[in-house]
DNA sequence: GCTCTTTGGTCCGGACTTGGACCATTACGT
DNA sequence: ACGTAATGGTCCAAGTCCGGACCAAAGAGC
């Protein structure tokens, strides 16, 4: 990164308009089923729904879902009762891991991440959360802890982070997460599947989770910063 | 709002994809004058230039242009040494302040904002910085200073801000700081602004920048974390 | 079984966006 | 003074997106 003079405020801010609205699509529907928003055999909202939900015309939703269709992650049925479901049972990570690639867009998510992950806790553990948020948040831990293949294992994990940036309910800072975790998804999926990785990986949730049942906020952040930390030092080894 | 019960993962995650590249690429150029990136008398890049840089088309960056034009944010002159050049001195601000609409969107703006630009100024005093860099944070602190007029003085604020979000070198940082102060833009402006208001805010962007100069990472976000605390508090009285 | 409801599938005209080529105006350099 | 370069202004064909109407399948309820 040449970011050494980064003074000029114009070039700093302005940045790129996004993509058109049928890329955009599928990369989000994507991102979801890949983060585990939807799991297996999960079915998608009536595309009438989602299209609205998505802010884009039904007939761009639907070729969005044409081509996760084409890709292998969903299947679709007509007729009532029939849908759009999931059919993704998430790879087994540690092959090939050629996620070397684009090593600055990597470490500016390690930085966002680190960043907003622990202000999502913090804020979390702030507000007064509901019986069925608490519930929600307690079997989405135990969920990372149950998984047992490794795949399961990484959308457990995911899940969980996003709960957590859920419960912050702050929208802006839930797409803050969401991004962070998209664009280090690949990454994340190429840490080594060891059993002190992931032992270290669970206690710190728990930390975390307990820090923000407790509605102790900085305690919440403080713990999540060390998971980030923690991550962020297996994860910089993987790129170039 | 009535997040009581938001454990629903696909309803929290799925967002808008944002509108069409004409309105999206006026609101971006009319945010980043309004927030001072670009300030009174300054030029617009070549058209050319900036459709490149924002990722549109030179009619849709034209279109946008003369709506700015039609708003009397800029002018334009054509031929060699011509362009684009902003003509918005920053209203004097405390007139009306209707800015008490979507109370729910300020408030999740200011929580967001409270994550952000902290981490962004943790983030700025964790790296070293070159003396260009250096130079230009203090410039932006005295220009805050030396700012005579409300308006001026507001623009000074969030060109700091903003530059304090670039020195952290995060691209997605930077652009989540840009998207806090222009939520929060039309409220700020509406900051009574009272002698004592201004001198805290002054003494609390100083500690900020001399914790960034010295290196000292958390003295840096504790501080910006004070700040914006000291805003917020100013500012829930302004919604509903 | 029949009908209604829910859901995906298809199609179309209008609007917007793109990328490119070309025109018009102005200042700079020689 | 002249030519050249830089910059905004105009236009067009192709592609994409929208929004709405309508069709087709398949289960739900009577």
């Amino acid at each position: 990164m040449t970011a050494e003079g980064a003074t000029d405020l114009p070039h700093a801010i302005l940045r790129h308009t996004v993509g058109n609205p049928f890329e955009t699509t599928v990369e989000q529907l994507a991102t979801a089923i890949r983060l585990g928003v939807f799991v297996d055999g999960d079915q998608l909202p009536p595309e009438r729904e989602l299209a609205e939900r998505m802010g884009v015309a039904r007939n761009t939703l639907r070729d969005a879902i044409a081509a996760l269709r084409d890709a292998g992650l969903v299947t679709t049925r007509r007729g009532r009762g029939g849908g759009t479901v999931v059919t993704y049972a998430a790879p087994t990570p540690g092959s090939g891991a050629p996620a070397v690639r684009r090593g600055a867009t990597m470490l500016d998510a390690l930085d966002f991440r680190r960043v907003v992950e622990p202000g999502a806790a913090w804020l979390a553990a702030s507000r007064g959360l509901s019986g069925d948020q608490r519930a929600w948040l307690v079997a989405s831990l135990r969920e990372t802890a149950e998984a047992d293949d490794p795949g399961a294992h990484r959308l457990a994990d995911s899940r969980l982070h996003l709960a957590i940036a859920t419960l912050s309910g702050s929208p802006m800072l839930i797409e803050a997460v969401t991004r962070a975790q998209a664009a280090l998804g690949e990454l994340l999926s190429a840490i080594p599947v060891l059993r002190t990785n992931i032992q270290h990986s669970h206690d710190q949730h728990r930390a975390v989770v307990d820090a923000i049942l407790t509605g102790a906020a900085d305690e919440a952040r403080t713990a999540m910063e060390e998971h980030c930390d923690a991550t962020s030092a297996l994860l910089r080894g993987l790129i170039g």
